[in-house]
DNA sequence: AAGGAATGATACGGTTCCGTAACAATTGTC
DNA sequence: GACAATTGTTACGGAACCGTATCATTCCTT
């Protein structure tokens, strides 16, 4: 399916987000925190560090400490897997739904009056 | 005019332009950055620190130092207002002009894979 | 001309993030 | 069982950003 933005419309809109994002209160995530918190959220589990990573072309530490920030708000959670120890799945919560729903709807409200 | 994201439209939209700006090599603007490119770029001139900062509800120095690192990649420039010199007119320049275009292009042809 | 208002820049201390390198824990291999 | 490979985390020094307060310059009012 296209939405078939022209460059005006893409522009505009992207402006419009980023603007009620700035405007809002509470923390903003960074782009690298956001990327990873959607990643999670739209694609299918397991998700562990290393694929993650991997999807978006970057070292682990950086997964590593988006995690340790995300986690802290609550928006993502980690457990251990038990068929590979070494691994860590990366799991989404209640607030973490939330969030990215509320986020949703700003772009929907928005894409309206582009 | 109505774009009707749908949410999943919009989250996906949005997890596929951050991936690629993850990805991309060279710096990558903050959220606050971008938007005062993106209102530089969009709204009518003039443009100065002082509305800039009403515009996205944050302090001067916010604007100020985000036009400091903006600057150094030339996406922006200052100029001082010769009618009223304690103002700073915020110019655009061919990069800046550039950049917003190939980010436009970005978004779009990923919007057509939504 | 003098004092106050407005504008943008700077200083300061603190927080967060980064990239690289090293590390502990677990698994696989010989 | 010993040793290498894999995974995620931590350590470290450095860079960027933040919020608040302060400053220099310019304009306005009287």
């Amino acid at each position: 399916m296209s939405l078939g933005l022209t460059t005006a419309q893409a522009l505009k809109l992207w402006h419009d987000v980023n603007l009620a994002m700035v405007r809002d209160d509470g923390p903003d995530l960074s782009l690298r925190q956001m990327t990873i918190l959607l990643t999670i959220y739209l694609e299918a589990p397991p998700h562990t560090v290393r694929d993650l990573a991997a999807k978006l072309a970057v070292s682990k530490p950086v997964i590593t400490r988006a995690l340790d920030s995300m986690g802290k708000l609550e928006l993502v959670s980690r457990r251990r897997d038990d068929k590979d120890r070494r691994n860590v799945l990366v799991q989404r919560t209640v607030k973490g739904a939330l969030y990215l729903e509320r986020f949703a709807d700003t772009i929907g409200g928005l894409s309206k009056a582009v």
